[in-house]
DNA sequence: TCTGGGGTCCTAGGACCC
DNA sequence: TCTGGGGTCCTAGGACCC
């Protein structure tokens, strides 16, 4: 059986602006989120001095900078280039990668246990001479067992920074040791449920019955059983799979009281997100709109809304979709709260073209009989709401719902043209 | 008085990840 | 005074249909 390898960059955004700034090295360091608000990373020096992550800057900034601590604001355009670049020599080792997010990366590494590991030390040297950055490796059967063994690998000076996991003797000793939530995909709430049924360490899980734990915490769970026993469910994702949603959303500095001010920075979220679709070559055909009060204050009237409106024609352009959005914030819009955040969030995302296109996207005359009913033997033939007809003011018109599409419907793209 | 059963679709919200 | 931003997947329950 094929083994999986995590790689993961250890303190990837401190370490990227250190490459940049060698005179940060071994100085304590933290990079702060968007409006400097919170700590979203921190070098090895800072973690060892005790600086949490997520903790609000406000509340150690002094402590801290007495200690001399550096602080960065976060960016974002610089580590996406480094992970690039982590990412292009990951790739030249394996035939199957997964990209997991900005600092991390499932690959293949063949079924041979020594080997695995030769070539992951290899992949450790190469990355840290081509790009500066230290990279942990963990291998297993499974991707949890090799998220555990990266864990393992990252904090015991032993291992050199790799660590394999492959046979049930040390996967057992280790799983002993660890507390649930140190189980990729257990937090807080999941290990709660999982003590209360007697289940107390990731050993416990792997040896529990997995149809006991599918019947009271669900498949996911009982997903993580298989998987730390070594048979693997989740299986690597090297497809690029197509986005499914896309938000833009901010905290405010200073709240906001009043509607304009709020329709000001919905609008301006929605030609943020807009634009990042269009990189894509997305459109969307579901917009929503989220707005908030601060959660943290407990003294002031707490309300939460959100309000999805459904586009009738896919669209990407920035003008229609601010207009849909002004009208879900409309809705969801009460005076006498004073909001802390707010959000835009695109769904139903289709690759751009085709529906702009295509042949719905218009305020067409009356459909004919004949159209209705070669629309009629398409949704019957791939699915009801293929096709549907929708209404833009007074304007019927035609869209096609590409969401609802069967995989084998794109091939059939010819059938749409006959309606026409 | 009796009070189906199975299916789909949609929504809201929970839980987790980085 | 001040607490990030961007994602995915699953579940439960209601509406509706036959």
């Amino acid at each position: 059986m094929a083994l999986i390898a995590l790689v993961d960059c250890n303190n990837f955004y401190a370490t990227c602006e250190r490459v940049f700034q060698p005179h940060l090295r071994g100085r304590p360091l933290v990079v702060l989120s968007n409006n400097d608000g919170c700590v979203i990373a921190r070098s090895q020096e800072a973690k060892d001095m005790g600086i949490e992550m997520g903790v609000p800057w406000h509340v150690h900034q002094q402590n801290f900078e007495r200690q001399g601590v550096a602080v960065r604001s976060s960016n974002y355009t610089l580590y996406g280039d480094m992970s690039a670049r982590v990412m292009s020599i990951l790739q030249q080792h394996t035939n199957r990668l997964e990209v997991y997010s900005i600092d991390e990366a499932f690959l293949e590494l063949g079924d041979d246990g020594a080997g695995a590991e030769h070539i992951a030390r290899h992949i450790k040297d190469i990355v840290r001479e081509w790009t500066g950055i230290d990279v942990s490796i963990g291998i297993g059967p499974s991707k949890t067992l090799a998220k555990a063994a990266n864990r393992y690998a990252k904090r015991m000076a032993t291992t050199q920074g790799v660590y394999a996991l492959n046979d049930a003797t040390d996967q057992q000793a280790l799983l002993g040791t660890l507390a649930l939530e140190d189980v990729w995909g257990i937090a807080f709430r999941l290990a709660q449920r999982l003590r209360a049924l007697g289940i107390a360490t990731p050993l416990d899980l792997r040896q529990a019955d997995p149809a006991f734990v599918r019947a009271r915490c669900g498949v996911v769970v009982e997903r993580l059983v298989y998987e730390l026993r070594g048979q693997p469910c989740l299986g690597l994702d090297d497809i690029q799979h197509e986005r499914k949603s896309l938000v833009a959303s901010r905290s405010f500095g200073k709240p906001i009281e009043h509607y304009r001010d709020m329709r000001e920075a919905v609008v301006s979220y929605t030609s943020r997100v807009a634009e990042k679709m269009r990189h894509f070559n997305l459109a969307a055909s579901h917009i929503i709109v989220f707005i908030e009060t601060n959660r943290f204050n407990k003294n002031q009237a707490q309300y939460r809304a959100s309000q999805n409106i459904d586009l009738p024609v896919a669209t990407a352009d920035t003008g229609r979709l601010a207009q849909a959005a002004v009208r879900a914030l409309n809705q969801i819009w009460r005076h006498n709260y004073s909001y802390k955040k707010a959000g835009v969030m695109l769904l139903g995302l289709c690759p751009a073209g085709r529906v702009e296109d295509g042949l719905f996207d218009r305020a067409d005359d009356a459909p004919s009989r004949a159209r209705m009913k070669a629309i009629d033997a398409i949704n019957q033939r791939y699915g009801r709401n293929t096709i549907r007809l929708a209404s833009l003011g007074a304007q019927p018109q035609w869209c096609l719902r590409r969401q609802f599409l069967s995989p084998s419907f794109t091939t059939h793209w010819d059938d749409l043209v006959q309606v026409r």
